[in-house]
DNA sequence: CTGAAAGCGCTAACAT
DNA sequence: ATGTTAGCGCTTTCAG
């Protein structure tokens, strides 16, 4: 291995100056600057980031937790921070806690403040109390998708109006003349989606309907839970002609349970979600949805995360826990994607 | 932040006998490992992973190379990977590198011998130069599907028998009575899908078909290239009663052109896929697909890089270019998975 | 069984 | 403009 001292000595300078041409710092004269280059450019050097990070007191990746990377919304979000963070010379580290704290607790424990500078937390069911610690042992956290920009967490976060993607969801069914619309909500009645089936009632109640009344139940946030809670919601209650899901899994999952039911999406029943993934393009019909700005979202909360770890420690500290409350950083409005699986009610 | 040094101080003893009990190493009085323990409870001390990478000589990270972790696979298999690795303390940095060996390139420059112990490369589109490259600096690298065992690639790796999944795949539409079948390949003529494709070949010649006269497609490994090819496929071919896609995303494609072209799969068109993604159990009809052990194949690259991460050096090097050849270790067999898309042809 | 000491490769004052 | 020096936090001989 080729280290910076082999260099300085290649070049005839010592560590220090090769250090400075490196990474820009204090003057060079512009002969040595070139030779140092060239010993590094013969010598092949790389610096050891492990050597830095440990000098600098900082180290040159974040963590990323995820209950699940498999999880299909995932890893679109982890290509956008991984776009954003591998743009500032950053590593992204990726920890998955199987949806248990216990496991994210270890991660935050072995992880953060030394080997990864600052986490990013997509829903993986983390203790708060958890995160504060990580914060007060010198790593920022970022909450990724926080569902109420009105209602912070008490933790930075990038917050994304889902109970305005929950309207717009419902709207676009009432629009279209649905009145018996049924949903499906990806998540505990307290869960994290009780913001986008509160803007679904919002839509409800303004159009006339009684929204809180309408069917509604609750599944695993997954094309399984969609499917499951389908097929219950429309033998329970056929006069059903739409189905709203918190989330394309879920709605897609609901496609499913249609298909299985002999019935026609969207000529006999319309089906709309949550988010844009990928999936919801290439479905058969495509999804209609509401679009949630993933890209922008990642970019965010790299940003922010990036302010956080720059900021002085005690700034950081106070951040979180002082007078001034945690950033809360929200992206632009989401927005409905109209595709095929929603069309008028049959008469 | 609390230091071995401080921990130390505040059991009474020196870092030295700390860092012991820490690993383990070097014998300990129980009395001392004891008040050790406490003080590291009581400080809430967590070892700085980049000091103690910087003094073994190894970091306790591993990169997964992908060439866009928002293709579905890749996830499934990054989970796989991060799950074996963290039974054994290590962490997983993820690299996208949007495949471009560029961009692969400058990962594995910075990467690859201090921030990260080891490479795993899932097809990245990577120069093979550069692997060896990286091997030469110190960092083990394991391609993690390497497409056939019998053909070893000059680098450790985890081989599974896509020809066999090929055979598999073809092998069930002739029983089921199929004879004029299309082919879609993900991937050029070269590439990475020939020998599911030689597979297919095999298994129809042994059924007295001309197999390399049956028609076929190369496009791009995707749901969309899968359609595309599927409705030109089709198109050109209107006597086809089933499709056989070298991987799934094609496949679920060619099965969405299938719809959109007034097809019923598979009562009109059968469809056979490669590899048992998620996606493959959730589309409707669920596909009938040949499943590659994929969890098996990310443990067993991680045991094999891991085996060659622990070997001196020496080795290692050897194992890369020196006189025996590099390890390869073939996963079981990919097996055949029946489900809605495949039906007897119709008479 | 425990302590002392010498680094690992790099950065960041501070000198010169 | 460049060199000197003192660490960063940890591991690891080697003594005692």
């Amino acid at each position: 291995m080729t280290t910076l001292n082999e260099v300085a000595r290649h070049a005839g300078v010592t560590s220090a100056t090769v250090s400075n041409v490196l990474r820009n710092r204090g003057r060079v004269g512009e002969a040595t600057r070139q030779r140092v280059l060239d010993a590094i450019a013969a010598l092949g050097y790389r610096p050891h980031l492990p050597a830095r990070a440990l000098a600098e007191g900082r180290a040159p990746t974040i963590a990323l937790m995820v209950s699940s990377i498999a999880n299909p919304f995932y890893p679109e979000f982890a290509l956008a921070v991984e776009t954003a963070l591998r743009r500032s010379g950053q590593f992204l580290i990726i920890c998955n806690t199987d949806g248990d704290p216990q496991t994210g607790r270890a991660y935050l424990d072995q992880i953060a403040g030394s080997l990864s500078a600052g986490v990013l937390v997509m829903n993986a069911n983390l203790d708060f109390a958890d995160l504060h610690m990580t914060e007060l042992r010198g790593a920022p956290v970022v909450l990724c998708m926080w569902e109420r920009p009105l209602d912070p967490p008490g933790l930075p976060c990038v917050a994304v109006d889902f109970r305005l993607a929950g309207e717009l969801a419902a709207r676009h069914l009432l629009e279209l003349g649905h009145r018996k619309i049924g949903a499906i909500v990806g998540s505990k009645v307290s869960g994290i989606h009780a913001a986008r089936y509160d803007g679904f009632v919002a839509a409800m109640q303004a159009a006339g309907i009684d929204g809180a009344a309408a069917p509604v139940l609750y599944a695993p946030d997954t094309t399984q839970g969609g499917y499951a809670a389908a097929l219950e919601l429309l033998k329970k209650h056929p006069e059903l002609t739409a189905l709203y899901a918190t989330n394309d899994l879920p709605a897609l999952g609901a496609m499913q349970a249609a298909a299985d039911l002999g019935l026609e999406v969207p000529r006999q029943l319309s089906v709309v979600g949550i988010t844009d993934i990928q999936l919801a393009r290439e479905s058969r019909p495509a999804l209609t949805t509401v679009a949630v700005p993933t890209v922008e979202a990642a970019e965010l909360a790299v940003d922010l995360l990036r302010e956080l770890i720059d900021a002085p420690a005690s700034t950081a500290t106070a951040t979180g826990h002082g007078a001034n409350a945690p950033r809360v950083c929200v992206t632009s409005a989401p927005r409905l994607v109209v595709r095929a699986s929603t069309a008028p009610p049959r008469v």
